[in-house]
DNA sequence: GTTCGACCCTAACGATCGTTAGGGTACCCG
DNA sequence: CGGGTACCCTAACGATCGTTAGGGTCGAAC
């Protein structure tokens, strides 16, 4: 049974990710909870705590997911189980994905920098896959590995408008993947 | 000399921009305009206002910017082009561009509709230049052009987080295109 | 020289905001 | 039994919200 505090941080990530942080009032938050809104105060100490928590859980999650991927795995392959993780933690928790992108900007003070932070470095672990696989000579040599990173993370960040839960992810991901490996043009796929 | 009504939607674009929709107060609006807040109502009439003309405008500059296109063109010269004509609106207007893109949920009524469907009748434009040139044999036969277009659309609709004023966005807008179209493998570029 | 439109002011409205204080009930653990 | 912890209440706080009413100034047009 999920203690009330948990239960809470659940209904704020859902209530901001639907109508925004400040979309979103204390009001709003207690009547979903069933509670007067005075009574929130028992568990957390400010309407940013509940954004933060959020913030946070979802920069883990997606952490997370990296952390799953194999040292030795070849780069391309990375790429692709780093698109798989992506797509499922956004099926997964669509809530604190959304929240995640689009509301770390109503963050204060240092919770701020620190989910910043936290953004930037799953980026640059993204782009690293992306260097690799240059280097180690699994995708053209002449590969702008930051426009290719930049352009899987736009699809990556970009899924939380479209993507519907329930859907097989891994398959999605994967037809991404092909995109970007085989492109678009004719003759690049002999089929 | 631009009329106070223009100079307040400029500032309008720029605040909700920056500081979003709910977190823009009419009296930051006021304050931008070195004005006191009871008289922006001699301009409007709410702040919804403000917000929907911001949308409309950035719904309008960016169909504008496919009308553009030749419809002789070839598609895969009509997908360069799109990628460049949105990067290029993005660059120009990116406060218009940055509210499009992360405050639509925030209009009410019809006009939220409204804008809706221009927003789909875009993607649908995108869309359409993919299956066009799947069909005319420009891109693999075999190609999902919903997956494609996603992917385009996904850069496009990103692109308002990191693209800098002033950057040479036709080089950037072809870097992209390049990518889709050749893939990132190995062979798929003999060099 | 008066009328008109564009523009801005002060002052206040009712509503809602996030937050606090202080008190209360019910249950578990010693 | 006693103490603690988890949870919720009512009532109010000062601040800020979007909006309105009514009046005022100025320059251009007739």
């Amino acid at each position: 049974m999920p203690s009330r505090r948990t239960e809470l941080t659940r209904q704020a990530a859902r209530l901001f990710a639907e109508k925004g942080y400040h979309g979103t009032s204390i009001g709003d938050l207690a009547a979903a909870m069933g509670v007067q809104k005075g009574s929130l105060y028992a568990h957390i100490s400010s309407k940013q705590d509940l954004l933060y928590e959020t913030m946070a859980e979802g920069a883990h999650t997606f952490h997370a997911g990296l952390d799953a991927i194999p040292d030795e795995a070849p780069a391309t392959e990375k790429i692709r189980l780093a698109l798989r993780s992506h797509l499922r933690v956004v099926s997964d928790q669509l809530d604190v994905a959304t929240v995640f992108v689009q509301e770390w900007r109503y963050l204060e003070g240092t919770r701020r920098d620190e989910i910043v932070a936290l953004r930037r470095r799953y980026e640059e672990r993204i782009r690293g896959y992306f260097r690799e696989g240059r280097e180690l000579g699994e995708l053209r040599s002449d590969l702008d590995d930051a426009t290719a990173a930049l352009l899987v993370l736009s699809a990556a960040n970009w899924a939380y408008t479209w993507l519907q839960p329930g859907r097989d992810t891994d398959a999605l991901a994967d037809r991404f993947y092909d995109l970007l490996v085989e492109g678009m043009r004719g003759y690049a796929t002999p089929a």
